[in-house]
DNA sequence: TGTTATTGATTGACCAGTCAATTAAAGATG
DNA sequence: CATCTTTAATTGACTGGTCAATCAATAACA
């Protein structure tokens, strides 16, 4: 019918697009293939082909979800100013196309998912110690005891976004954002 | 071969152990009824005689994670004096039967649960509602601003959690403990 | 005898992954 | 340019396996 050439990107990036959308809107990694296919508009023999396995394609959509989420922080983090980069990273993590429900849904899904993938236990780790390194540089001129509040934001960053998704209704971000500001000056006053 | 009567509690209990055990040390849902059951040692049809489903055992299961939690708080809690009430708060939360592996691993796939079972995202907000209210009467004559303090401290102590069961080997309730305490001397400071 | 405890066997549904077959584009050949 | 070849894209049909749930049958108590 319709074998144009060159589709292979475009149809991995529809899957994983309907892989984090399925998967958000479920609430669960327990999303058939064929769902997921049928919603990006091909057959599910074809997710196959272009994945190899289901554990393969949740990998790929799980690597999209922290790429986006770096991107956003790295196109952040030349503010000015130690300040300037600490509200950058803060903000970069509660931005729109971070914080969506279904986004954020997927990422508690990938997050339960690294207990028992070691690749998916990887790639979590990567991304902490990023933030970690990132929020160090920052916090460093702004405090006498960086590493411990680094600790405490990463895991502030979490808790919130957990009872985010958790709360009923449509996402939060100012009231997220400004839980994570008040920590701060607290943190450094 | 052996049916004593008044097994029902008896055989209920051990299988909702189990589910934690397994649910917990598997670290997904994705637990069959006749693992659960055969380490509980009997037939998955007595599981299933016993309650109706496995979504049923799992909701039970939560119940209890959720009640063994809430019993220690409030066996702690007349503490002296409104400090003595919040640490009791936060040194229940990761006192050694809440804070063993199993049973966060076993908590964090509940709270995905709740993502998508309406009966057990009722109970964790019974059980936010819980927390949140004993902060705040503790906070009330510790601070000015109780009812942020009471979020930012609900939210902290699901990140340590997460970050707990997370990170590989031992979890570690002194260093999660630590960084409660810290926060806390700055927010009351 | 009626009630509770217990299980082996079975069923019915679902699903990841495979495969052979089909279509059409791109490139080669004369 | 016409045709042949190779290669990518695509799917329908199928398979093997898994698992929750059911049920009929058995065993032991009161």
């Amino acid at each position: 019918m319709m074998p144009k050439l060159g589709a292979e990107p475009i149809r991995k990036a529809a899957l994983i697009n309907a892989a984090i959308y399925e998967i958000g809107h479920a609430g669960s990694l327990d999303v058939t293939v064929a769902q997921i296919a049928r919603r990006a508009g091909m057959s599910p023999a074809l997710a196959h082909h272009y994945f190899g396995s289901k554990e393969q394609m949740f990998l790929q959509a799980m690597r999209y979800i922290l790429r986006i989420y770096g991107d956003s922080v790295k196109r952040a983090l030349p503010g000015s100013g130690p300040r300037g980069r600490l509200d950058a990273i803060i903000e970069a993590s509660f931005a729109p196309q971070n914080f969506r429900r279904d986004t954020i849904s997927a990422w508690l899904n990938f997050y339960v998912l690294a207990l028992t993938n070691p690749e998916a236990a990887r790639l979590l780790r990567v991304y902490h110690r990023r933030l970690h390194s990132n929020l160090i540089v920052a916090l460093r001129p702004l405090t006498s005891h960086p590493v411990r509040t680094a600790e405490t934001i990463g895991a502030l960053i979490d808790g919130v976004y957990l009872r985010a998704v958790l709360k009923p209704g449509e996402t939060d971000a100012e009231t997220a954002l400004t839980t994570m500001r008040e920590y701060i000056e607290e943190a450094l006053a």
